[in-house]
DNA sequence: TATTATTTTTTACATCCTGTATGTTATAAT
DNA sequence: ATTATAACATACAGGATGTAAAAAATAATA
């Protein structure tokens, strides 16, 4: 499947590779804006002018080795199965996501916090909306009218999963990413009156 | 109402002042993580030093600063009126916020955005998941229980407007926030698969 | 294996920002 | 008018940034 070009110099990947594995291990122990570029360097067991050589400073390295994270989880997601619209099982893709993101859980528990990495966070938020109206496509009646714009409702649905996501890292992970890809579901099928019990008063009209 | 307190030097308050808005209209121009201490005091018209006689750094004026901004919202929201259930009338808790935001877009644009300030994203979520769990107190019957833990039900609210806040700013805000507080109302009682004119199957036992 | 090409290292340098120290000046409180 | 203190001007050491040039190390190739 992957074919290392013979054209590549085999010392370009590999001080990339380091200085994104330093990246990473950076962020999970410090603050992003804290960590400089001699900190990377070290801890890649790099030359810092080594890192000026492939990229022009940290946000670069970040935002080019992130895309690669990105494009995988695309490529595992986008065949979007026809489970979608069922609640009693939540989608695989979605749960998917859920678990990468339980194997690198320090790592986006970082991202996501009060001294998080907004670039990341806008990121991810792109993701999830295009996930989101990807799924609801595939729910949508052909003929049936939606009484919000597509859009607006990924960018609804993509929020509201960061904010549960970030719940879930705060607080240990205390359900399996299945679990939480379930009650997910469920919070976004029904909503979140729905979620806290709330009786809706009489529809008016709007729905 | 606002008694200065006598005893405060006058000059004191004049700085952390000039100091405040001259971070804010440099929030407004750069980004955040590229504004330098000597810009601020440049800006305030104050010198380097007398900076740091008041703050110990950057995120130090920030925080303090607008942590004021916070109580005086909070102070308007607080007493939540009954009206908390409607779904004709936005409450109007909910829609001065979205006023306030109106009012300093350029400034709210800036902080959400993909080089924002997560601090400050993190405290505007806090305070809306607060908001949020006032309003749905009210609304929730004593005996009925909730299927899903408030405090969850809260971020996922509070994750929502987030997303559907930075949307409308992003998009110049194309309506106005009487109407954006009415469409955010909607959305979050019925949810977004209703949002997306979805029709959802049968319930499964969950509801 | 020997040669060649390219990457990485070493060392150096100018620039900028930070945080603090010190003495002086300006201004508010009394 | 006097006193207290806030703000200023200046200076300095430490650290980070980004770039330059030549030497050393390593990969590709014949």
């Amino acid at each position: 499947m992957i074919t290392p070009d013979p054209k590549v110099d085999r010392r370009i990947p590999r001080t990339r590779k380091l200085l994104w594995e330093a990246l990473i291990a950076l962020i999970e122990e410090k603050d992003y804006s804290e960590i400089t570029i001699q900190d990377i360097a070290d801890r890649a067991n790099v030359n810092r002018v080594t890192f000026y050589l492939h990229y022009h400073d940290k946000q670069d390295l970040l935002v080019k080795s992130v895309e690669v994270i990105f494009e995988e989880l695309t490529a595992k997601t986008t065949p979007l199965t026809g489970e979608a619209f069922r609640l009693d099982v939540a989608p695989e893709g979605m749960t998917l996501v859920y678990r990468h993101i339980a194997e690198n859980a320090r790592f986006y528990r970082k991202l996501l916090g009060e001294n998080g990495i907004p670039l990341l966070v806008d990121r991810l938020r792109k993701f999830l909306a295009e996930l989101t109206m990807q799924r609801f496509r595939l729910a949508m009646q052909p003929d049936s009218q939606a009484p919000v714009p597509l859009e607006v409702v990924a960018e609804y649905a993509a929020g509201s999963i960061i904010g549960l996501i970030t719940w879930w890292l705060e607080n240990d992970m205390p359900i399996s990413p299945e679990e939480f890809s379930h009650q997910t579901l469920l919070l976004t099928a029904y909503g979140p009156y729905w979620g806290a019990g709330i009786e809706l008063p009489k529809e008016q009209g709007q729905m």
